[in-house]
DNA sequence: GTACAACAGTTGTCCGTACAACTTGGAGCT
DNA sequence: AGCTCCAAGTTGTACGGACAACTGTTGTAC
């Protein structure tokens, strides 16, 4: 049966589980890579494209000089697929993700949405209104704009299907790449009646751009968080700076 | 004169440049990898080593079989170092960082600062309490906790230092890795008096671990934004993931 | 015209080597 | 004991080559 997974791959998971099983406990030395290397039966930069990637999760530090050391504490980081979809992150959670569509309207993109997915303004564009759930409460409003071409396909789907991103993604659209800003707004009235709040109840933002691996963008979503119920993790370093910083002028 | 920065960081920094401006415009693709290393005098590794630092950056895709595209939109992330100090970062958006610190306290490490210190339960340790301000305005409170080693140099800097972590860094103490978990919580009494705002005002929290390159803990802290003032953003994508979402339980 | 097939172009993976830069621990000296 | 200094160990940088896998385009056949 095996994979097609490449080579580093393999060792980079290999070690992941390692840890995660203790094998190197928080603080611990991993072994040289030319050890490394000897053990698994391949070339040292294939087990330094694995480290790589590790080191990005922030599972472990390095420096030159000295063994690469694990990094406790940061434990469970979500892959980029549990990230994109509330589903599937809910579910490898063990809780139950449920989703409840409100409203797929075709509209014309705004001067905002035209910018954000790069199509021309007052170009057709869906806009799609979901309340999520975990195990039966509300937990998280989503508002999502599609381009024209997605959007079609999300509109065709049932309004009880649970994951939007796995029915796309076996229409063979993929998402790759995302950029994040998070803050902090009062629910509106419209918040306020779908996640079962107060009004002017202060929510966790999330406004999201994401695009395909052409680099063409497939949405413009702005998720509102019941506060107590996520919490966004980031782990960076100087080695791969991805979390910024930025003044909210909105 | 030269610098001692490896190649590779000359090359990244360059087409940085470029991209930003305008060379290649959003949508843009660049030259192969062939064609840069020529244009560079470098070898082919050695651009893809650039690249993806680009691309951890979120300025580029990447995909077999085509050219690397810029992905428009991202525009400025900010580097780890003006993430890691309030200071530097609202330097470099030409806003005046001020701060005041309330209190420097020795105490003994309760349970939860114990665990993310990697100190023994009761371990002496040093509590901070910080208001920052932009152009005077209070914006966040900052509260951190350092190791006995680390807190006793914070303990010597005048009260009006306005950078702590600059003058860390000329002490030799190096920030390389931190975990954050960002959310919302209501200010309490404390916050509200700090802040100037009514208590139970919802402030978008930050909690961060930060630890040297050996991988040692070298602060904890727990900081809470007037909402409004700042945002967070991240990029991530399936090649560099570092962002996550986490059940709420506090 | 439309669909299919071949092809050139491009990035991903993997190997090997060599040297530079840095850390660590121990030997040896005071 | 404490200090300096050295040597071994380890990661970072850079080169080179080879092939696999995929994309976009071109051109052919129907």
């Amino acid at each position: 049966m095996s994979s097609k997974s490449p080579l580093y791959r393999k060792v980079a998971g290999d070690l992941r589980t390692a840890i995660a099983a203790g094998e190197y406990g928080s603080g611990a030395r991993l072994p040289a890579e030319d050890e490394l290397a000897r053990r698994y039966g391949v070339s040292r930069g294939t087990v330094r494209q694995a480290l790589a990637a590790l080191r990005a999760d922030g599972l472990v530090t390095s420096r030159r000089g000295a063994r690469r050391v694990v990094l406790g504490g940061a434990a469970r980081l979500q892959s980029f697929a549990e990230l994109r979809s509330f589903s599937r992150w809910a579910r490898s959670l063990g809780e139950e993700p449920g989703g409840r569509t409100v409203a797929v309207d075709p509209a014309r993109a705004t001067e905002e949405e035209a910018h954000h997915l790069q199509v021309p303004q007052g170009a057709r564009v869906f806009r799609v209104r979901r309340v999520r759930t975990l195990s039966g409460a509300p937990v998280m409003v989503e508002r999502t704009t599609y381009p024209e071409r997605i959007g079609e396909l999300v509109a065709a789907l049932p309004v009880d299907a649970v994951s939007h991103s796995e029915q796309l993604e076996l229409h063979g659209v993929l998402f790759t790449d995302a950029h994040h800003t998070i803050d902090v707004v009062p629910a509106d009235r419209d918040d306020a009646g779908l996640l079962n709040c107060p009004a002017g109840q202060a929510l966790l933002r999330e406004r999201r751009r994401s695009t395909d691996p052409a680099g063409t963008p497939v949405e413009w979503s702005e998720d509102r968080y019941l506060p107590g119920t996520v919490a966004f993790t980031v782990h960076n370093s100087t080695a791969t700076s991805a979390l910024g910083r930025r003044l909210g002028e909105d």
